[in-house]
DNA sequence: TCGGATT
């Protein structure tokens, strides 16, 4: 049997998943979707099959273990409440799984939001990637691709970067790191706002452990080419590792809307199902696999994608601590991080503080209910956070 | 009187 070269492969398949950058190899069914605001970019370098299996079946190495590098899957981006079974629905409706697994934490149970699906036919995982890669879910655009060999080596491997230059690139934060060894994923936070200005916060996954660990040895406290301030570099926490208030605060809104469906539910039904239907046929359409994917499919459609929308808080007294500000502001909607600033020294309230909440409506409208609102002696500056403190 | 940040 011949095989066609490694680079015909790559050059002439977008999807081949060899190559892979977040938005790429896109299915055409989806380019007219309403885009939301991309708050950060992500690149992927090569983590695909290494090409030296056939095509098709499954391939037994030397070492007689099969190999799945063809046909096991990685999920990233997954909303933080889908379920196994919801998650098994929607890789299941392109084909016969093997074996498929939504990643949790050990200890709460909370999904970390990535998963594996293992295909029984690698033109399947094809499949999947082709048709369900940038998939929006929820305020998540899925990322699916091919998985890289399980190992020891590969865990623990995701740095968390921050105090990086605002002008710094994606590529120029590649370009430091990549001395320390091969860049599996970066990224580079960025205001949601200002579409596009750095948060100077960022992700490094490098290929082996031992790398990061190099990186940070090499680059924590150190000062980037031309830069004022030195970064931090630090292993990373796991996705959506939220204080115990946020989390529940954002279980109880996940909950809430389940049941009251925005306006976009139903059009984003529609999409799934087309999606599915128009790609593998109606006789792959179950109708109750679907409506297990409705709950996911229609919240924020449009919304930030990002941290939400910052507000700061002014005059709060030197004894306010953190319960103050969800009192205040969790009536009027989603709150999912609150922060009081304290003196370094005395742990005291510098006098002012910030809160996150999710939705515009609901920040405008605690800002309109909270700015003058008199707490004990003294009255509430509430606003909009401003990204620079311009001094005069 | 506008931090630190966790995809």
């Amino acid at each position: 049997i011949l095989e066609k070269p490694l680079w015909i492969k790559l050059s002439n398949t977008s999807s081949s998943g060899a190559t892979q950058t977040s938005h790429s190899g896109r299915p055409h069914t989806r380019t007219q979707q309403p885009k939301s605001i991309i708050s950060t970019m992500e690149t992927q370098v090569s983590n695909g099959p290494s090409g030296t299996s056939l095509p098709n079946g499954p391939v037994i190495s030397s070492n007689g273990a099969t190999d799945d590098s063809k046909t096991n899957l990685i999920v990233n981006y997954l909303p933080q409440n889908m379920t196994q079974e919801e998650f098994k629905s929607l890789f299941g409706s392109i084909g016969e799984i093997e074996s498929c697994k939504l990643v949790r934490d050990k200890i709460t149970g909370q999904s970390l939001g990535y998963g594996f699906v293992n295909y029984v036919d690698p033109n399947d995982a094809d499949k999947a990637i082709n048709t369900l890669n940038g998939l929006k879910l929820q305020t998540k655009t899925i990322k699916v691709s091919y998985a890289r060999p399980s190992s020891a080596s590969i865990r623990d491997a995701n740095l968390y970067v921050s105090g990086l230059p605002k002008t710094m690139s994606q590529k120029d934060m590649e370009q430091l790191f990549s001395q320390y060894g091969r860049i599996i994923t970066s990224r580079i936070l960025v205001d949601q706002v200002t579409a596009g200005i750095s948060r100077g916060v960022g992700f490094i996954r490098f290929d082996k452990r031992n790398e990061a660990e190099e990186a940070i040895k090499g680059l924590n406290g150190q000062k980037p080419l031309g830069a004022a301030e030195p970064i931090t570099v630090k292993f990373a926490n796991n996705p959506s590792q939220k204080t115990g208030q946020a989390l529940l605060t954002q279980l109880y809104q996940t909950a809430a809307r389940r049941y009251t469906g925005p306006l976009h539910h139903q059009t984003q039904r529609f999409r799934l199902d087309n999606l599915l239907n128009a790609s593998y046929g109606v006789k792959r359409f179950s109708p109750i696999t679907i409506d297990s994917m409705t709950s996911l499919a229609g919240v924020n459609l449009t919304g930030p994608t990002g941290a939400g929308w910052c507000i700061f808080v002014y005059n709060l007294s030197p004894e306010a601590d953190e319960s103050v500000l969800w009192q205040l502001f969790g009536p009027f909607g989603a709150v999912t991080n609150v922060k009081v600033i304290r003196d370094f020294t005395t742990n005291k309230c510098k006098g002012f503080g910030f809160v996150t909440m999710t939705n515009y409506d609901e920040a405008a409208m605690a800002i309109a209910s909270l700015n003058g609102y008199r707490l004990g002696d003294r009255v509430l500056q509430v606003s909009f956070k401003t990204s620079k403190q311009h001094k005069a």
